[in-house]
DNA sequence: ATATATTGTGGGTGATTGTGGGTAATCAAT
DNA sequence: ATTGATTACCCACAATCACCCACAATATAT
């Protein structure tokens, strides 16, 4: 039972092969919705981590980016770094995705792989950073979280 | 599998052999829109890099460069410095276009390109220029940078 | 409990891609 | 016209990638 389509939640652990190849939890494969024809498109996250968004969810952040004026300097970087990590990923027969290099480097992954489903996208982290990052930001930021905690009713 | 017909993302690296020959990524020539004909306009960037349109793409640019009056600074130095340099390129059996001398000077390019997806256009660079470039831009714009994320939910 | 289907992980192989170079046509200048 | 330079087109090959199959472990159904 999945709860809305192109929706995650959870968190999972998996080990990335020699070819760079990680396996999407059955159950976000089978949120993905299905226009999106089994694919992904990942980049990197602004943290330490791969961002991974449903097809149709990468489209609409790339019509907006389209309407920035590419005469300004700063639409024009802004764009670059925000699409040059980006690639269209299709999972196999058996639910995997391949990682480029380039992205598992920046998130620093080896061997095994932590996905975490983030509502509208999906991370993946390896686990004992997104142990030390979590811990750091728990010390720094309880206090915004009450404030998130007045806007959305949990 | 691609995203939409004539966009562009990713960064690819290649190697400029000594004819002026690069290869357009593979993922590039499958998402431009076969009305192309395999052919692309190349010119000078507004940053120090090449630019590289679908030729329907420009054919656009072009019109709406027509319509406009050439009272405009702005237009005035985009069309001194974009579509003064601009020419038709299309690429050979293994997918390869020809870099002009000229084009290749303005880039700064001797034998390694980075070719990165800008959505609508393709940019290439000479990859330490770019990490330059890159790193300034970032330290003088990054309040910018966070209005832009604001309207663009990432 | 047993059988059946699904899921996670590994590997093999043929097709595609990136890169180099060669040869014949085109053009320019003497 | 002959030479030299430039361009357009063709071939070759190594490395990479996409796709296929295998199988053990887990989950589901009867």
């Amino acid at each position: 039972m999945t709860i809305n389509q192109d929706t995650f939640t959870g968190e999972y652990s998996y080990t990335i092969d020699a070819k760079g190849r990680v396996n999407i939890p059955a159950k976000f494969r089978q949120s993905l919705a299905p226009e999106n024809d089994q694919t992904f498109v990942i980049t990197q996250g602004m943290d330490l981590c791969i961002w991974v968004y449903p097809l149709t969810a990468w489209q609409i952040i790339e019509d907006d980016l389209k309407d920035l004026s590419a005469i300004s300097k700063v639409n024009r970087s802004f764009i670059r770094n925000t699409v040059r990590y980006a690639s269209t990923v299709t999972f196999d027969k058996q639910g995997r995705i391949i990682l480029s290099s380039n992205l598992m480097n920046y998130a620093k992954l080896k061997k095994d792989a932590l996905i975490i489903g983030m509502v509208n996208k999906i991370e993946i982290w390896d686990p004992t950073l997104l142990a030390k990052v979590d811990k750091k930001n728990l010390e720094m930021d309880s206090s915004k979280y009450d404030e998130l905690a007045d806007r959305i009713i949990l």
